[in-house]
DNA sequence: CTTTTACCGCGAAACGTTTCGTTTTATTGG
DNA sequence: CCAATAAAACGAAACGTTTCGCGGTAAAAG
């Protein structure tokens, strides 16, 4: 059906050999170089990635595995990793987990199954044993947005620590004193770091870090919405809130929305993720925003150093910048 | 390294092409059955995609292009393709054309060198060759949302023309009389539906279409934002307005938060496509919702049965139903 | 002009499957 | 118990590449 390299050899009266060396970069004269370029050309010619793939036991495949495509941070992220991937001939395959671990273990498995010569992992927490599998196999690996302890990998991760400190920290110059934190799981990294940026603020600040004014959630709009109004509830409530992802923002403002509370009349507000959110709501909402151009870009290139099998720096972690973005939703209070 | 059909051969004492029988569901001797699992299991045996697919030349792989993956209408289709494939052994490679036609193209190529066994897309509107070349190929392809004129292929697609109907009918019922839409681009085949509809109810209600009322956008979140001002500056504004996709819904709100316009009370409103939207902003939004998971598992399904040369019924066009969320941002308007 | 050194091209084997025609084994009927 | 038939197992070729070692030719060195 299609022509093969045997069809350019012929057309060519070189050998196959010769024509798979040129393929692969090696020396040809110069002449035969211009004869295998033309009848690549005029036989449109393309490699039989399979037969290729049998003989190097490579796919040109990436797998990428996040928890959902149903968020925007993780999917535009994906969409710069593919941009890179795409232009050294890799495909990505996407798969997510819907954050269910027995899923994340199946995808991977999956994943696996079809040999791809590289991953690229947003883990949940508590799978550590399944990137020890990865690396144990020796597939090259770049985690995302998450850590692990106690294992040797590349990753990138945003600086979630400075994140928080410089957003509660604009809080405190406008002269707030009580802040809340809606936190994430606490068995996540990133909600970690973010938890820890907000108290060494406040202490730096020499203010008291008081426990009721701290709210874990599990990053789902639902505890977004239950934990504000929690917070609200609060014998002695704080001015100002800090909620540190995307959906729990969402969330949140749905219950301030929902409950007639005032922005930043009632409570001042920073959020987290999402620019249209910020400009969507009113009034405008300040934000924490994450590179994700730059994580996705960043993690497919350590991915195509590694896949070279270049192994300088290892492990490679990448700490990138948030940036703060104030809008109106923040009061000034006198002290 | 891994191991392979010739060791399961020597495990089991049996040739190398009783196995393949046996894998491919052919008929063994009750008793080499177990011998043959047992080896499987005990060697941990994956048979080698490659090899297979260097044989048969089918790659258990399947293309899915789409616009954007930084749109969570596509993204959320794509998860659900991806969930319904995956049980079937077929991996998903997704990539994105960034709404830009020339890289539709080449990202098309890129699937068709991969040997894609089939193809989803979200075909651009002017593009039309691109999906003949497809059909060309006998590659196995479904249309999603979008439809092409003069071409028989496999779609699955909203009901637009109704969802508009009903969308705006509920705002007539309401007694509004001058009702604006934002409607997309002409050349997109789901904005003509979706104009049709408002324009055959208004006509069913007999009341004048005014040509003034609507607006054509790019679907883009700007030119929701520049047409709802336009509209509120027409001569005779319009009491209600129907937004017809996420973008240009975003964009609208933003242009009301920003002006200081009033809803309900100013401009009665119904937007589209996203539930969190509806219930971010206040008052909670009307919205027409698509089934994103109908249309992706329709998508998947009918491919898969495709891929198994399954012609029955081509083409199938399947249309699905909206659904319409009243909330809180409709007026009622004494006639 | 001869010897050495590069360089380029070539043939053949190998990667792990499937498939097809043939041989062996098991089953049935006479 | 043997022949005929059905069922199962087998062997070999093929899919389209890469790779490795060898042979030949041209350029550089003596």
């Amino acid at each position: 059906m299609a022509t093969t390299i045997k069809d350019i050899a012929k057309y060519t009266g070189l050998s196959i050999s010769t024509i798979s060396k040129y393929l692969n970069g090696g020396n040809v004269l110069e002449h035969n170089r211009e004869l295998i370029e033309e009848a690549i050309q005029t036989l449109d010619f393309k490699v039989n990635e399979m037969a290729r793939g049998l003989r190097t036991s490579r796919t040109m495949t990436v797998g990428v595995l996040i928890p959902s495509l149903e968020n925007i941070f993780f999917t535009s992220i994906v969409s710069h990793i593919e941009s890179i991937l795409l232009k050294e001939g890799y495909s990505t395959i996407v798969c997510d987990f819907k954050e269910d671990p027995g899923l994340e273990e199946k995808k991977l498995q999956f994943l696996f199954d079809k040999m791809v010569d590289g991953i690229v992992l947003m883990p949940l927490p508590g799978n550590d044993n399944l990137v020890k599998k990865i690396i144990a196999r020796k597939t090259p690996l770049v985690l995302i947005d998450r850590m692990i302890n106690n294992v040797e990998c590349d990753v990138v991760l945003v600086d979630n620590l400075n994140a928080s400190y410089n957003a509660v920290e604009q809080l405190i110059i406008r002269g707030h004193r009580r802040i809340g934190i809606i936190a994430g799981p606490q068995n996540i990294y990133t909600a970690q770091e973010r938890l820890k940026g907000y108290i060494r603020v406040l202490e730096d600040y020499g203010l008291k870090v008081d426990p009721s004014l701290i709210k874990h959630g599990d990053y789902q709009i639902e505890s977004g919405y239950n934990l504000l109004l929690e917070l609200m509830k609060v014998e002695q409530p704080p001015t100002a809130v800090y909620v540190t992802n995307y959906e729990m923002t969402i969330g949140s403002i749905i219950a301030i929305n929902e409950n007639n509370i005032r922005i930043p009349d009632d409570i001042s507000f920073i959020g987290f993720d999402n620019q249209d959110l910020a400009r969507i709501v009113k009034p405008a909402l300040s934000i924490v925003v994450q590179p994700v151009q730059q994580i996705g870009e960043t993690a497919a290139k350590i991915l195509l150093k590694r896949l070279r099998k270049d192994q300088g720096g290892f492990p490679i972690v990448t700490r990138l910048k948030t940036e703060l973005l104030i809008r109106d939703s923040i009061k000034n209070v006198e002290s």
